[in-house]
Order: C-alpha cells, then sequence, then structure tokens
DNA sequence: GTCTATAGCAGGATAGAC
DNA sequence: GTCTATCCTGCTATAGAC
C-alpha cells in the first residue's frame, strides 16, 4: 500500500530533474549545485551525496533521463522497416512527427529541455557526448540509411546521411531557433506556427532529397 | 615612423583577440577573466580597465570584432541586388559562399568563432543578442528577400524567410556538426569534406525551394 | 538519509604602488 | 597604463551532528 515503491529516492529524483532543467536552460558551467539543490528543495550536500558531485549528476542526467527518451523516439521510427507503404515523403514525416513532436517540441518542455541537452553537448563536448553518439546519433542515422535502403537499394549511404542531416539541422535550428522564425518574418506568429513549420520542413526536404538526377 | 599608429592599444587589442577565442570555445559563463588575461598575457586587472568588467568585455567583442565582420559578409551578397543573370541557385550558391567560406568556415579559424558566437547567442542570449538581430539577422533575411523578390515578384515573403531559414540551419549545422558528419559517414574523411557538403547543400535547397506548386 | 557548518579554493572587482 | 596585492563573494566538496 505504499505510494512510492516506484520511486525508489524521490529526493534524488527531483535533483534529477531541477539539473536537467537548468543544465538545459543554463549550461553547465552556468549552474551552481547550490541552484539545484535549492530549486530541488533540499540540501547543499544533497548533490555529492547522491551523486558524487557536479560533474556526475550531468552524466546521470543523460543516463537517468535522457537516454530512456531517446530510445523512445528510435521506436517510433522503427516500425518503417517493415512497413508496406514506403515512401520517402512518409519517412520525413514519420521522422519529423518522432523528433518535433517529441524531443524537439516546444509544447513540452521536458523534450525541449531533451534537445537543448543535445545542442549544448554538440558545442560543448563532455564524457556524455560519448553517450550521445552511441546511443542515438549513430543508432538514429543508421536505422534511417536502413529505411531508405527499403526505398532504393542502389540508394549511396552518404547521401542518405547527407540528406537526413540536412533534415536534422532543420529541425533543430527551428525548434532552438523559433524567436528568430517569429522575429524575422515579423509578428505576430499566428498560434499553428508548429504545424507551418513542420509543413515547411517536410515540403523542403521532400524536394530537397528527389533529385531526380538533373543536377550536375 | 611610429609602427603602431593604427594599433590604438595593443593591450586592449590582444585582450579582445583572446576573449572572443575563449568565449566562442568554451562559453561565457566556463571562462574567467584571469584565462582570458593570462592568454593576453597580461595582468589580471587589465579587463576591469580596459572594459569594466568581464560582461563589458563580451559585449565589446561584438562592438569591436563581430560586427565588421557581418558586415563585409553582407557586402558580398548586396550586389545581387543589381546582378543581370539572377537565378535562384546563384543566390544561393552567393550566400553559402559568403556565410560558409565566411563566418562558418572551418578553415578560417577567425570565422569559425565568429559563427560560434552566433550560436552561443542563439542558446544563452545576452545584451548581445540584440545586436546580433538588429545588425546581421533582420538584415541579412531582408537582402535576401529583396533578391528573391527580383527573380519571382509575387513570391510570398513569409516562404522566402522559411526557405532562408532552412538554408541557414543547415550552413550552421555543418559547419559546426561536422564531427557528427564525419562520424555518423565513417572514417576516415576525404580533404574535401568542405567542398562536398557545400555542394550537397546547394542541391539540396536548390530543390527544397525550387517546389513547383505539385506539393498539397 | 538529511541537514548545518565550514573548509578550501577560485571567481570578479578594486586600491594603490610604480 | 601597468602591475601586485587584496577584498569579498560564491563555488564545490566534506565533516560531522542529528
Amino acid at each position: 500500500m505504499s505510494a512510492n515503491v516506484n520511486q525508489p529516492d524521490p529526493t534524488r529524483e527531483r535533483l534529477l530533474l531541477e539539473a536537467e532543467r537548468l543544465f538545459a536552460t543554463k549550461g553547465y558551467a552556468a549552474v551552481s549545485v547550490r541552484q539545484i539543490t535549492a530549486a530541488a528543495e533540499t540540501n547543499s550536500a544533497a548533490i555529492n551525496y547522491h551523486f558524487g558531485g557536479k560533474k556526475n549528476l550531468y552524466l546521470e542526467v543523460f543516463r537517468q533521463r535522457w537516454r530512456p527518451r531517446a530510445h523512445s523516439t528510435m521506436a517510433k521510427i522503427t516500425p518503417l522497416l517493415e512497413a508496406d507503404d514506403l515512401s520517402v515523403e512518409k519517412v520525413i514525416r514519420t521522422a519529423i512527427d518522432a523528433l518535433w513532436k517529441g524531443p524537439l517540441s516546444h509544447d513540452s518542455q521536458e523534450f525541449f529541455l531533451h534537445g537543448a541537452l543535445i545542442h549544448r553537448e554538440l558545442h560543448n563536448r563532455t564524457e556524455a557526448w560519448d553517450i550521445l553518439v552511441e546511443e542515438a546519433i549513430v543508432p538514429f542515422y543508421d536505422l534511417l540509411y536502413r529505411i531508405f535502403l527499403r526505398i532504393d537499394p542502389t540508394v549511396q549511404k552518404a547521401k542518405v546521411m547527407l540528406n537526413c542531416m540536412s533534415m536534422f539541422s532543420q529541425l533543430v535550428f527551428f525548434s532552438h531557433a523559433r524567436p528568430i522564425a517569429q522575429q524575422v518574418m515579423g509578428q505576430p506568429p499566428p498560434e499553428d506556427v508548429e504545424a507551418i513549420l513542420a509543413d515547411h520542413i517536410t515540403a523542403f526536404c521532400l524536394h530537397g532529397m528527389n533529385q531526380t538526377g538533373d543536377q550536375p
């Protein structure tokens, strides 16, 4: 009858939660353990007790909170390996759905932080980079390659990689540079910016990838 | 006959130089004034004397070093406003040349830092953000819009903006995520990765932008 | 396990000699 | 203008009471 049988340590969980939020929004160096412990409403020694230091806490954020979400995102794309009606457009739409409405979404605060952490590692690499590459980046692009191989068995791996990265780059850009988009396009923004952007990216990538050989 | 008539204050210049390098590579919070002054081979009080504090030094990096390069990049695209043989491809190639071989280039360390600073501001905004938006981002997209307007006077501004941002996103991604590209495409990388990426982006954007209305 | 107190150190900024 | 010495604040990490 205990309520927290599935919560092995609430304090530890709260620390991970707040740590992710702060690291993702401000960056590792700009956040102090005191800020995290204050946000998690515990004492300043808690991080050292539970994780053995600030650095280990950062890594644990990736292991405990980032990793499971990355896997669930992959799981949304994997079915395409056996889907019947496969097309370039369907792959693009599925990938955008999985990432854009998943890790890179603006609506879900949790997934926004997920994407922000990737970005920060991209520019300031730590040991967490290895986790990212091994468990998310390489498998993600490999999966997409195997899917595109089903559509066109003669496709070049390098070309697929480049195309997928072009798609990915737009997803991360528009998810994090939303303020730019609105500032440049001129205020006020409509409510359905998300859908407009998703449609734009889909169309842009569809044409960008469907280069029917007439290009030098 | 004095040699440094054009160098108003060598110490100040060295501080700006090293500050830009360190801020761009490590980020504002992760860099200490002691590191900067040590790199500039001066005393630890120099920053406060010359700039009045760490924060002002950061802003001065944008004013003194970032701004002129941004303007010279714009100058490379401006001639298209009056060019005779205008085409979508030419605009794309010119923009990629100006940015990719300019601010976002990997070859030129100076311009690499320039791009890195944009990226950091994108994710951790400070007062420098206003300089960026006013002097670079808005004018840049406005300029491209006016150029595309010459090609097709009926083009929608919002669509141009989105297309240009899609192009820009790939440029910044591939310039900073080069390690990912090589890691995902599999080692070893050829020497002309830069050219391959530039060609890919050009082709991808050309097709992505040339959506001839056959798209739902 | 939780918390307070504090050690030990590095940070930015400043005062004042030269 | 340059530098040293120093102040004070804030940091991480730890010791030890409870």
